[in-house]
Formats: C-alpha cells, structure tokens, sequence
DNA sequence: ATAAATACCTATCACTTGATAGGGTCGTGC
DNA sequence: GCACGACCCTATCAAGTGATAGGTATTTAT
C-alpha cells in the first residue's frame, strides 16, 4: 500500500492523469452509480484507511479492477464521492442560503438576519436528519475535515467555506460589525460546531444524551438550544 | 492485517491477556516510557490505521519486537496511551473540577455557577493550548470519540463523561432546572463542542480564521464568544 | 457483417502491515 | 560464579492491501 494519503504525499503521485471512461453505455453509467453508491456508503461509516476497496466492489457486486478502470484508483473513487456529496448538499441547501443572501443583499435588519439564521440552521439540520444517507455524507465531511486527506479541498470550498461565509455574514448584520470582523467568524464556526456536534460526534452525543437515534424530536431539542444561542447573540433583551 | 478494530469486531480478540512485563529495572521503564511518548506523539497526529508499529518503534529507537513485548500489541499501546491522556487529563483540570463541584454542593446561586463555568472553560482552554502535547492529546481524544475504537471507553468514561457531567449540572443550576432535565445536557454538549472545534477541527479553523496557530490570544477571541454564550444561558438581561 | 471501442472479468503482482520465532546480552540474587 | 529472569535484538511469517496484466464478452458504428 503506497499510502500516498494521510502523512506527506511522498512524490505527488507522477502524473498520470489517465483520462477515465464517461461511462458512456447505459450499462456503465449504471455500474458506475452503483459503485459510487456503494463508496459512499462505506465511506460514510468508516475512514479511508479502514474502508478497503474489495470491501466497496463486493457492495456493489463488481469485481475489484471495475473500480479502477472507473475511478482511476482508490484517491479517485474517495474524491469522486466528496464531489458527489458537495453536489447534493448543494442542491439541498440552495433554498435557504438563496434567501439569506438575498436579504443580506438587500440589507435587512437584524431581526431580519436573525431570523434567517435560524431558517438557515433549521434547514441544515433537517437536511442532517432528513435521511440515513445524510448522516453519513455529514460523517464523511466531518472527518475529512478534521484529518485532511485527499477531499480536503473539495470539501473546504465546496461546502464549508460557502457555509462559514453565510453565516458569518448574517452574525455580522446582527451584530452591526462589519463582514471583514474575525468575531463573526468566530461566533459562526462556535455555532455551527456546536450544531454538528450531534451528528458528527453522533456516538458520544447517542450516549451522553441516552438517545437511541438522532431523529425529528431529538433534532427538534437540539435546534432549540441552538437558536437559544442565535437569540443570545448581540445580547437582545427584547 | 487483522484489522481487528474499526468496523465490527470479528470474534472478539481471544482470550489472551498475556501479562505484560511489568518493567522492572530502570532501564526497562525508561524504555517503556520512551515507547508511549513516540505513541502519544504519533497518535496525537495520525489516526490508529494511519499510524504504523515501526514507525513508532522507530521513533523510539527500539526494534519493533519491543512495542509487542511492553504493550502486547498495537492496540494494548494504543489504549495505553488512552489511559496516559486520561491520567495527565485528570491531574490538570482536578484543581477546576473541584471547585466546581464544591460550589454545586454547596448550593451556589445561579451566579456562582456562571462564575465556575465560565472558570472551567477557561482552564479546559488553557490546558488544551498550553503545551503542543496537549493540543496532541485532544487529536486523539477528539478522534476516537467520533470514530470509537479500541480506546474509547477508556477516554468516554475517564474524561468525556465527568466532563459533561459538570457542565451540565452547572447549567442545570443556571437555569434552575433539575440536574436530571436532558435540556442541560444538550446545552452542555453545544457547549463543549463549541469550544472543542478550535481544537479538534483545527485545520479548518485555522484555515478559516486565517490563524497559523491557535495560541493564547486566539485563545482568548475563543474564549470571548464562549463566556458570551455562557452569559446567554438562562436569557439574563442584567 | 465486422471492426472497434466499451465494459468487465480472473489471476497475479509488489508491497506493507502486525506479529512471532528464537536467540543473545546483561544485570541481579544466591 | 553462575543460574535465572528481564530485556531487546535479527530474521521471518502470514495475511491483507491497492493495483496491474491480459484476456473475454458485449455493444455500437460503418
């Protein structure tokens, strides 16, 4: 095992672009998803070091080479799975972040931003709870952003850049600081942590909390005390 | 490789505890302990997989037999430097915790237990960026609780739990709720990870704060956004 | 029809991993 | 001084890893 992740890349991998198949039968296509599929599920529930590759051409029923001969190689298929959840969470998160920056935009007041903050966070974490797919595409960003390895950056800029950003600019509003101020940033990522510490930290939060699952009413405590935190913000006594 | 943790168990190790020598001579113990603090080290950085035996033994200065003869194997040295961190954990936030604890049996005001919380997380923060060690030891604390493997009962019970324990039951009396009301432990887990993502999470705040290092004074811009936090628990507008 | 590209397989390689076998050295108690 | 156990080494093993070689079938274009 050339390990090549994790640790200082030795040599960055030579180049060998390898222009890779466009699946371009509907078969392919086919074989292609369900490998994907199956990838990111076990990349979803165990590190990239732990998941091996016959482990994910077994899921998907196809025989270990198909891997390569679609991704390239074992980086490849990782990376191939960042990009899909980044897809995803996009399509999911559009709404909500749309409508943020649109009264950002517009320059609403605090009330203003602080009430899409908490829309914000609520629909996070509907989309965190929403499926059991969810919940393992939030353990794969977690941990790759918390040990870097080779979907670091597409995870950085596809997801966690544009969320600190938003939310760092509507605590900004709030606070009548201005956007360049590190406190916004400081207090968006203490708030954002401290919602995806129930799903990121899911077996410590299980345990601690006595819970059998992360589900609607448990989310439902959780968003409660993190817009507690949203209102305590600016230090409002309305 | 038996793999043998990550992902489920396959038949439970055997049953063979083996007596580990208990190093008897001086020699013995230094290497020893030469041994757990190029483990420390080494599973402070990388994770139980990305870390290999000879590198370790390498960075002690043994052969790799010696990791097998002191610790029994890879995961015996992995939990032995659990119980370390539990053990060095302990003997620096006993002072703290104490006080803590002797406010709340007391039967502090509401104040008084702002005032202990607020203490307690400032120690927690000094500790975690006093030494590089420690910053260390959070990485491996902070991985094994989100990915559970051989050492995380020993890092739940020793120093997650305790540690939730407090915080909630100082919340608890903040708002004037029962200790036993799940509300505080929620607020404590926002809390707690809130604070933790600088550590844990380090690359991606350091990367999003700009910061090259998370020292005393971006300590203290943390530990600003946690008090006013800590002030928003229980909606006092004095 | 048939050439060519696509899709996917079996068998195997090259390498790393954690762990053991088995022996040598040195201090210590008797 | 000498036996015994603590200590620690070199050499090797067995298993598992990601990746490749090289072929066969299937589909499409002409």
């Amino acid at each position: 095992m050339p390990q090549s992740s994790q640790r200082s890349a030795p040599a960055r991998k030579s180049l060998k672009p390898r222009n890779l198949p466009r699946a371009i039968h509907q078969k392919g296509q086919e074989t292609r998803e369900r490998i994907l599929g199956a990838a990111l599920k076990a990349f979803g529930e165990a590190s990239f070091l732990a998941v091996t590759t016959r482990q994910v051409s077994k899921s998907a029923s196809v025989s270990l080479p198909t891997l390569q001969y679609y991704f390239g190689d074992k980086e490849g298929l990782y990376r191939a799975c960042a990009e899909a959840i980044v897809e995803r969470y996009r399509r999911h998160t559009k709404g909500a972040g749309a409508k943020a920056a649109e009264a950002l935009n517009e320059g609403g007041s605090a009330e203003t931003a602080r009430v899409q903050l908490k829309a914000l966070f609520a629909a996070l974490g509907g989309f965190l709870v929403g499926s059991r797919e969810a919940g393992r595409w939030a353990q794969f960003v977690a941990r790759e952003l918390r040990d870097p390895g080779p979907a670091f950056e597409i995870l950085y800029a596809g997801l966690w850049r544009p969320g600190v950003q938003i939310t760092a600019r509507l605590i900004a509003r709030i606070l009548g600081i201005p956007e360049s101020d590190p406190a916004a940033r400081i207090r968006a990522l203490l708030l954002i942590s401290s919602l995806l510490a129930f799903q990121s930290g899911r077996s410590v939060s299980l345990r601690t909390m006595q819970w059998t699952n992360i589900g609607p009413p448990e989310l439902a405590m959780v968003l409660s005390g993190v817009e507690a935190q949203i209102d305590a913000i600016g230090d409002n006594c309305a």
